[in-house]
DNA sequence: TACCGCATGTAAACGGTTACATGATTAC
DNA sequence: GTAATCATGTAACCGTTTACATGCGGTA
């Protein structure tokens, strides 16, 4: 079992695209931290600890030479299928910004239906709640804060809405343009069903 | 004490706003879910006991006629205090959105030195990641859920900073422009030192 | 000399989620 | 009649945070 809350799922995702230690995460998740919040060191090892454990992933020992040794953990077959199980069901419709991330970084792993209906899962809920925000800004009244929340959700709401169409659009036709063809060699088409 | 790390701080803050019941507060939360994770009811409901038990909130049950009653909590002096105690404390330079976006949405409790300052830390935070999008975009041959999420941070990230730069520059000079007095009755101004 | 980055780990305390529980009213 | 909204609550389980612990190499 991988626990159906923790980040477990997600560092399970990462390591499907490519092996990695343990402080390569960290530094992925750090890129994200901006964004979303990213679990720290306390538990990132035990869950690495918990993965390896359950067979869901391997680790290498790579003793470096002049530098701490790394440890690589490598995903197995049953953890690749641990994953496609997750990433099967459906994301729930009222998911934040964080659980939609976490798929999204994990679009290589996903089907290209199922990558659609996650980014056209969101684009509904984006639009939903930026009708939400510009119906609650024609009510006057309201404190700085309330005001500020709004005009900020209004101007992120607008910008992932553009974003989300864009892409949608853009992965909807992957053969159309010829100038897709550039540097793809195994993009949209090629995705584990 | 409320608790350093949980949503109490979030909820006091709410309540220095207007008098809720905890019904509320879930609707308002809800309003940002899409946004950030926002907490379940099954830890709303003990933070409001906490904040009463802490003698920072106070109760008033409205019997209500024909619909369920509600318990509507209104902060206290000693809550105030402790509410402008946390928010003193610098907001560390490393924080998500989230909590960006808690202590945005508390704005009418900061000072205006204290909203500048916060507004700020996020600017540099979120200008320093575009920096290093941009640069990791330089680098290709990434899988489809690293591009995806190159995109989409970018793209979040140069709307972010729009706001940022054109919500700054209102802030800072609120007498120039006549057309601020407008609606304005206690707006920058008129803030808690 | 002191601090930062690399690199891995442990454990207690805390708090949040999930699930359960209740009940009335309105809308389909 | 059945679902959803309003409205409040409890408790076990579980995961995460925080703090502690260690050690080497580069650098200011």
């Amino acid at each position: 079992m991988v626990g159906t809350r923790g980040i477990r799922h997600f560092i399970l995702g990462l390591l499907s695209q490519q092996p990695m230690s343990g402080y390569d995460i960290k530094r992925f998740l750090k890129s994200l931290s901006w964004l979303i919040d990213v679990p720290s060191l306390g538990s990132l090892y035990p869950s690495l600890h918990a993965l390896l454990k359950d067979g869901l992933v391997t680790v290498k020992v790579i003793a470096g030479q002049d530098r701490p040794s790394r440890k690589i953990y490598a995903i197995t077959e049953a953890g690749g299928e641990a994953l496609q199980t997750w990433l099967k069901q459906p994301s729930d419709s009222n998911a934040s910004l964080k659980k939609f991330v976490m798929r999204l970084a994990l679009a290589g792993q996903l089907s290209q239906v199922g990558l659609l209906a996650h980014l056209e899962q969101r684009r509904a809920r984006v639009a939903a709640h930026k009708m939400a925000l510009e119906q609650a800004g024609e009510t006057k009244g309201a404190d700085l804060g309330k005001r500020l929340m709004l005009d900020y959700g209004l101007s992120l709401a607008a910008a992932e809405l553009t974003w989300l169409d864009s892409t949608l659009a853009r992965l909807s036709q992957p053969s159309l343009s010829a100038e897709a063809a550039e540097n793809e060699e195994s993009g949209f088409v090629t995705l584990t069903v």
